[in-house]
DNA sequence: GCTCGAATGCAACTCGGTTGCATTCGAGCC
DNA sequence: GGCTCGAATGCAACCGAGTTGCATTCGAGC
């Protein structure tokens, strides 16, 4: 998919969530959309910038937070205690990559199987796995 | 198991160690192994002021990674972006419950069941299973 | 009791993230 | 096209978790 389509894209999904789509959240989720793993918040503002359209890190965090309120991203914090963000569209009920080398997150197709038990008492909402280790890139690198 | 005995459990583990049982990493071991879940770092010095040892914050982040490192105690960060650290003799293999509204983490008895595929090139080394959902205390009280 | 390296305590700092507030934008209206 | 008003943005100052550097103190072996 190439970046116009991601454009419009963007800009249906905003639409679709009564909202304006102001040239801030575009550009995040556009980005968002043309990443193929998690973003954390200083690498979208880099690309942000890379991209002659500076963003705020305030707006950034604002427009990260709304989008999230909106199911359109996700968010999941590493190890690291940095949030990282995604597209929401697959998130619901799949597994993740945790590199504990360069702290990227990726996303596994596979389900997780059936749920621990919990305590007596415990309210279990959903269910997380990570699982973690090197990334392809990381494992790479360091051979 | 009493007070007394936690001490003298604390100080036979760090011995074992080959290290020197200081007052700090007594006292921080010993308010892990009085805990039945993960205690933050905040609570950790709160309850330190209120045994009348108040500790340093930076001598009980350098206490809580050296256990740590020798593997008396782990650590887990939570979507709140706080560690938190108990005791690691159950640690191995199995699941968690973290508690979204008052962030505690809580050990469950289950392990895991397989993992999941991971893509060519990556590199598993353990898997995170972690239930969230809202604890038995955090039911009581909104109910 | 003495010595020396390890542990501790203090202060200053980094960094991810938040809050308050003034300014700007953009969508609906005339 | 211009106007209005609430929502979005940008800036600055702030917060809290965690880290670093360095001087001081402790404690275990002698």
């Amino acid at each position: 998919m190439n970046s116009a389509s991601h454009h419009d894209n963007a800009v249906r999904l905003i639409r679709e969530c009564g909202a304006s789509a102001t040239t801030a959240r575009v550009q995040v989720l556009q980005l968002l959309l043309a990443a193929n793993t998690t973003v954390s918040h200083q690498a979208l503002m880099q690309a942000a910038t890379d991209e002659a359209q500076p963003l705020d890190k305030v707006t950034l965090y604002r427009v990260l937070d709304w989008l999230v309120a909106q199911g359109l991203a996700h968010s999941v914090t590493g190890q690291d205690r940095v949030r990282r963000f995604g597209v929401a569209h697959v998130h619901h009920g799949h597994a993740h990559f945790e590199c504990d080398a360069c702290g990227r997150l990726f996303c596994l197709a596979d389900r997780p199987s059936a749920q621990p038990r919990t305590p007596p008492g415990f309210e279990a909402r959903h269910i997380d796995v990570t699982v973690h280790g090197r990334c392809a890139d990381c494992v790479q690198t360091s051979a």
